[in-house]
DNA sequence: CGCAAATTTGAACGTAGTCAACAAGTGTGG
DNA sequence: CCACACTTGTTGACTACGTTCAAATTTGCG
């Protein structure tokens, strides 16, 4: 049985106490597997349920009128799926599993609970969403106002890093486990357009890639390209109340 | 005296009992007043209270180390600034009054009390969160897969309809307050093109300007154009705890 | 092994950017 | 109160980054 993940989030950054850590846990007593390609809930559908991602990899994404797609962003383990349930009653999005993937649904009443009885995680969650809202915003300012080649070595670099938080073995190189179609449509590009990128980071050594698998060759030239911030730095959770 | 911009706003979600109002009404207190041009928040600064913009207009944005500018959103009377400093020791961002605007900063530490003693609250800013955040990634949807001319639609649609909210001699006519370059650091095009989209709109009859005024004469032929989706439709905050 | 999906490459094209010049507003100080 | 400076808006000509289309090749899954 894995841990919690979504206690161990949160215990990044504040020292659980025990009930904290309880309600936390009970919010993941129920499993789901997901086979990679399964839709967990698709733009329009009907939404009650939040869920904690356990394992694997997931996406959320809007499809245009047109038929593009703007993958609007990865989840990890440990990350909260659907939050938009909160105010919505039908997603504004479509999630789907990237990989063989586990998640945990919880009721939006669990969270009315939660809210209640321990209001320093109501706080912790509201900084997660905060780290969540600024990881989109650099997005949109590598999507508006960047290059081709720093947007892709940017996803590189996103997604390792946040890899390598929960996965220690991750350490320079990875699977990325995205089709070049894929971050394209993250990164507002065409597939055909992410290769040659791909191969323009490859050809000046900032990265190798076999069968799948990336290796970060330059990690200070990628970030230099990429205008790469980590927001993962310089946190503050001072203001938090005393746990319960 | 002006009411609580903010109150107002949750207000229009939940009933707000008496003993909620009035902590809300807490948090706007102190008035500050903010010429046009003036830079509440630099990136990077140091940061330690919220605010609740009150009267005027305001945005963010980050700067890229090549000097071009990404504006991330718009922020209208009753929105919530600076909340990444729930997260953040600085900002990540640089906050900005458009027009004579009016705030009321609040410590981090009010924000933890009302967590504690007004968990529907808490609830309630999660939910405006949301909002915020799918407004986000709709932002990021319209500058990653669509044309200049649907992005610069999209945006003159989503602040005409915010600002009819709460102020509502504003209805297809109203003045807009951006330059042509905002416009164009908002939607991830350059102020030359930017111009050029909205002569486009205004041959086709989509719209009409005249120093500073737009008119929307032909709201259904925009939001077609602009791939619109009214985010403030749908809305389900059944879920909240009770208030206290 | 066989087939579909994904990757790779080339060539032609087009949307939006760049550069430049001028016009129209806007605010300020003499 | 006007003159001047500066910002903003407008238009044209040229350029370029990324797209589109097409075809060959590789990969990986059933």
């Amino acid at each position: 049985m894995p841990g919690s993940c979504f206690a161990e989030r949160i215990g990044e950054f504040v020292a659980l106490t025990a009930a904290e850590d309880d309600a936390l846990r009970r919010l993941e007593e129920r499993d789901r597997a997901l086979k990679r390609g399964t839709v967990l809930l698709r733009e329009n559908d009907r939404m009650g349920e939040l869920f904690v991602l356990k394992r694997g990899m997931m996406m959320s994404y809007v499809l245009l009128d047109d038929g593009s797609r703007q993958i609007l962003c990865f989840l990890l383990p440990g990350d909260l799926i659907a939050v938009s349930a909160l105010v919505y009653a039908r997603s504004p999005e479509t999630i789907v599993a990237l990989a063989d993937s586990m998640v945990s649904p919880f009721e939006r009443s669990a969270m009315a609970r939660l809210l209640v009885e321990h209001p320093r995680i109501a706080g912790a969650i509201m900084a997660l969403d905060q780290m969540e809202r600024v990881a989109s915003t650099d997005r949109l300012a590598a999507v508006g106002r960047t290059s081709a080649k720093a947007r892709v070595a940017s996803i590189l670099l996103e997604i390792h890093n946040r890899m390598q938080r929960f996965d220690a073995s991750v350490n320079g190189t990875f699977t990325l486990g995205l089709t070049q179609e894929e971050i394209g449509d993250a990164t507002g590009l065409t597939a055909v357009h992410v290769n040659r990128m791909l191969r323009q980071l490859e050809d000046e050594a900032l990265i190798a890639r076999e069968n799948g698998r990336v290796t970060l060759r330059n990690v200070a030239a990628l970030m230099r390209t990429a205008n790469y911030v980590d927001r993962f730095e310089g946190l503050d959770l001072g203001w938090l109340p005393e746990g319960r």
